[in-house]
DNA sequence: TTTTGAGTTGTTCGA
DNA sequence: GTCGAACAACTCAAA
């Protein structure tokens, strides 16, 4: 008798190679149904926001399209997740569901509670890795304890194992002989806006194959000149993958080889490209899941206690400004602007835009991860959490309290010619360098020849920077960082 | 066991 | 103009 079918229940890994759960799922040897469950409550209170939700659906129609070439489909439904599994398995006999595992508070317990219900009714669940290179349970410090500080826990990766081999994609994907009903994937309304899906089609192409894709050019390009470039958000000197990595279009153990692979070809020694920046990135992915998993309240509260009693300001009129790029800071403009027209912002300039908010403003962090939680295309809740707690100076290994970034001479340093915030604030555009970064100290002459007229083409700056850093240092230094 | 030093990403000030 | 110091408190591993 040959095996019953299985379902692959699809969650943040949209991709048929090194996906351990479908092949899985192929080699118990029956039919295989691919199934994908819309169910953003079971989410709460970090569901998708807009621009993730866009991506899914752009990522699930290449997903699709790659499954068809396998002859088989995806079956899209909404939850509640248990639920339609168990409706799809009733509809097909199926005797097992495989899924790779995700790492959210509220999705381990939601997934907990679905492997557990799926065993009690006699089906066969089972979770599997690979979007992390190590589970976050299997790390732990000298003392059995979770990280805290990036370089030992990084160290202690690396001194492990390497990383196994990625799995191929399955040649064939078994189909059942009558597939279960499917909803239409524009049923789910996962496009809400034209705007945001236009903004992502012209720069970004989701699924795995502009995955691939995206590395290779990278591989080929910017690599070379990562730790050079990656400062610069006027040059293409970063990977941009982050939302291919974080829909699980490619998984970083696929990352990891094919640099490796590179390196070899180029005849780079083991403990050059093992300790590269751009590995170290990938490191930096790893450690955000490793907290977030240990310290699961961490989305909505400071790691370090004595931030709890931090009193941010509440001014509706600053974060209106900050969120629609409209700081009188160019470079905090052009990155906030950046991110609505394209759901995507270069990272040095998401740190100054985000010290920005939580220095200069002295908004809540927690204001600024929920902007971005909202806009990122790469929305991710443990690398969100990190940063944004990081740049706040609450989080581990965090900030040190006086590093307040300067907006004007991080742009003179990193965005010397202008090529950025001229592409994102163009009402500046014929400002000469001398003065892009800080227009409202422009003469008169040079602001009427720029055509320019602050406070009514371009706000003037929405505070004094160098005040501002007096305030924050000064509101910083107040708490009492040991635990109360 | 205790001590020591380092720890992604900065800025300003004074010598 | 360049350079070093100062700007906390805490974690972690190595000595």
């Amino acid at each position: 008798m040959s095996a019953s079918a299985s379902l692959h229940w699809i969650r943040l890994d949209l991709r048929l190679a090194d996906n351990a759960a479908l092949q899985a799922a192929v080699r118990r040897g029956g039919a295989v149904i691919p199934v994908f469950i819309h169910a953003p409550a079971e989410e709460a209170p970090w569901q998708p926001g807009a621009a993730s939700r866009c991506w899914l659906h752009q990522s699930l129609s290449a997903l699709h399209g790659d499954l068809r070439a396998k002859g088989s489909r995806l079956v899209i439904r909404e939850g509640p997740s248990l639920e339609a599994l168990g409706e799809i398995a009733a509809e097909t006999g199926a005797g097992a569901v495989f899924w790779n595992r995700r790492y959210e508070p509220a999705v381990i317990r939601r997934d907990a509670a679905v492997m557990e219900a799926l065993r009690a009714r006699g089906l066969q669940a089972d979770s599997f890795g690979g979007a992390l290179l190590n589970e976050p349970w299997t790390i732990r410090n000298q003392g059995g304890k979770p990280f805290q500080l990036f370089t030992p826990f990084w160290r202690h990766c690396l001194a492990g194992p390497a990383p196994a081999e990625p799995l191929p994609a399955p040649r064939a994907i078994p189909a059942p002989g009558k597939w279960p009903k499917s909803l239409p994937l524009e049923a789910l309304g996962l496009e809400s806006g034209a705007r945001l899906a236009e903004g992502i089609r012209s720069c970004w192409r989701p699924g795995a194959t502009g995955a691939r894709k995206r590395l290779r050019r990278f591989l080929d390009g910017a690599l070379a000149n990562y730790a050079r470039d990656r400062d610069r958000p006027g040059r293409p000197g970063t990977s941009r993958l982050s939302p291919h990595v974080h829909f699980g279009e490619i998984t970083p153990r696929q990352i990891w080889h094919a640099v490796r692979r590179r390196a070899g070809a180029q005849r780079i020694p083991e403990e050059a490209w093992r300790s590269s920046r751009f590995l170290t990135e990938v490191g930096w992915r790893e450690f955000a899941h490793h907290l977030l998993y240990h310290f699961p309240r961490t989305p909505n509260e400071p790691l370090r206690s004595g931030f709890g009693r931090f009193l941010w300001r509440k001014n509706k009129a600053f974060l209106n400004a900050w969120q629609q790029g409209r700081t009188g800071y160019p470079l905090v403009d052009a990155g906030m602007r950046e991110l609505w027209a394209t759901g995507w912002m270069h990272n040095r300039v998401r740190m100054i835009a985000a010290s920005f908010l939580a220095k200069d403003l002295l908004l809540s962090w927690t204001q600024g991860a929920g902007w971005f939680w909202d806009t990122l295309v790469d929305a991710d809740l443990a690398q969100n959490t990190l940063g944004w707690q990081w740049t706040a100076g609450c989080g581990a290994d965090a900030a040190p309290y006086f590093r307040v970034f300067n907006p004007t001479s991080q742009g003179e340093k990193l965005d010397p010619s202008g090529d950025y915030v001229r592409r994102w604030c163009p009402e500046l555009a014929r400002l000469p360098d001398r003065w892009l970064h800080q227009p409202w100290k422009a003469p008169p002459g040079i602001l009427a020849n720029a055509g320019l007229s602050i406070g009514r083409d371009y706000p003037g700056p929405l505070v004094n920077h160098a005040i501002a850093r007096e305030v924050a240092l000064e509101a910083f230094a107040r708490i009492k960082l040991a635990a109360p």
